[in-house]
DNA sequence: GATAGATAGTTGACTGCGCAAGTAAATTGG
DNA sequence: CCAATTTACTTGCGCAGTCAACTATCTATC
């Protein structure tokens, strides 16, 4: 009944998520946005309509509601994403991708993408799809 | 050539790590301490006399040099380390497990390890082993 | 409908951590 | 053996993100 097993695979899960978490920091800084930024512009290319409730983006992006706000003030600033007010319910903001994050996102996703690639190389295509159902079980 | 599938796994595996995360740090915090200084009694626990440079601890856990200095003010405050100098080189100062924190390491790895069993139940055996091999390859 | 509670979001104060610059000691090269 | 470089660490500053408290709005109940 030793767990010590599961607790080494955490730790390593965690040390491996350090590493890519610094490369693709790397690779995005190349266009002037944070890995958390990416995640952003990815939650809401893929939103319908490209917009979304703050906080749905704040639960998708593993941020706070606090967070969310304080991420995007500066997103806003230079034109990424624009609020927009719901008529429906007036507590809500929406957050819309304007065509320049839909731009940069474009732009961005190639570079995280092949650095997602250049990370995984030392994976065969078993190993890919194991990581896949292990994600997926564990999500 | 779509390198989309490795950017999803990326993107799965940090969404992953948020997870563990979070819940790693509601079960040490019964132990009043972080998840992060968890894995500082870890390295210790596990380096030779009990006891490693600052430099080789940051390397270790993922850290800056500074962050180590900052991390462990508090830590040698409450008394789970203490300073030690080299006699053979002054520019480093050495980090030494105290018994307390060798105490407080065996009860904090018993919540670890159990939450750590917890989160990767969802898998089977060849899941797990398969993860192990993976991290293994990317590390 | 008025009141009570839930929900969306913002803000203030704080923590955790990195980077750049600084200090002190060790190593190297002429 | 002394200057230049490198190494180990600390400190000032700043950013990212959290929690608690607040405002504003919506929903439910009587």
């Amino acid at each position: 009944m030793s767990n010590k097993a599961e607790g080494d695979l955490v730790i390593g899960l965690a040390n491996l998520q350090n590493k890519i978490q610094k490369r693709l920091g790397a690779a995005l800084s190349a266009h002037g946005i944070s890995v958390t930024e990416y995640m952003v512009l990815l939650q809401l290319h893929g939103a319908a309509n490209n917009r979304m409730r703050r906080i749905d983006l704040a639960e998708n992006v593993g941020l706070s509601a606090s967070g969310v706000t304080r991420l995007l003030n500066p997103m806003v600033k230079i034109g990424l994403v624009h609020k927009e007010e719901n008529a429906r319910d007036a507590r809500v903001s929406l957050v819309a991708l304007s065509d320049a994050g839909a731009q940069l996102f474009q732009d961005a996703e190639v570079s995280f993408n092949h650095a997602a690639q250049t990370m995984l190389e030392p994976l065969d295509r078993q190993q890919q799809g194991a990581l896949a159902g292990i994600i997926k079980a564990l999500l």
